[in-house]
DNA sequence: CTTGTTTATGCATTGACGGGTATATACGTG
DNA sequence: CACGTATATACCCGTCAATGCATAAACAAG
């Protein structure tokens, strides 16, 4: 189980994650939200864990497990290279938007999937003194 | 080969995505360029064909690749819930890089070596549980 | 110490994926 | 038509990861 890219391939993985994105949990509260057996839980935190995904704290019997905050930078800094590819695509998109839409969403057509404009975090120094 | 993620996962397709975000490429430049026998290129392409990562145009005997813009974008949307996490670390960083560098308009190179501060938990022992 | 709870681990099984080899298909050229 | 080139496909096989089941290990409480 080298790359990162195989540990957040399993989907089951990525619900672990999604779930801890929000705030840590132990072994057994994730067992019961994602319906999964305890091994299964079990041994997916392992592979987070030894991946540095995540880790955990012990309190008694249980375990809290928590995200790791750079585990995925890894992710982000390889999709860097194709960020211009759909940059051009969204940027005219987004400015289409803006200009026959000055108040509210609800377009006609040219929808696809709901991932809407998910802009740079904040990104100061946009695109200015090139 | 159902998610985004199981397609990505292949260290041979990212290298061949790597190669046609520069420029499209047909299938025996691939073959030489990445040293791989042709049966792999054009499985590889195939599965990331039926995944709208790539698509091809015919040129003769030749089939040129080129990489669909919109394909990765999934995955970044993906992320997006997580980078908020790594986003604060970021923040710190770049505040100090601007102290430590002024007067330059952009900084070269800016992250490369992702170590951040290692947050370690406070080991606390909690109990009064049930 | 015994019991209940919570988590980790050690099996065996299964199924999918990637690699390799050979071959088929399509196209251009002589 | 025959031939070489370029790409796709079919088949076999080894490997590896995910799962289920059973069980161990750590800990708290009575």
């Amino acid at each position: 189980m080298a790359s990162v890219f195989e540990i957040i391939a399993e989907p089951n993985r990525r619900a672990i994650l999604g779930l801890l994105a929000s705030s840590h949990q132990s072994v057994g509260e994730i067992e019961r939200r994602l319906r999964m057996p305890q091994p299964t839980v079990s041994k997916h935190l392992r592979v987070l864990r030894e991946a540095g995904f995540v880790e955990s704290t012990v309190d008694a019997q249980r375990r809290l497990y928590s995200l790791r905050a750079d585990s995925l930078q890894e992710i982000d800094a390889w999709l860097a290279p194709f960020r211009r590819l759909w940059s051009k695509h969204l940027d005219a998109l987004e400015r289409h938007l803006d200009l026959s839409d000055p108040g509210h969403p609800g377009h006609p057509g040219a929808r696809r999937d709901p991932s809407p404009p998910s802009h740079q975090p904040s990104r100061r120094k946009t695109r200015r003194t090139k």
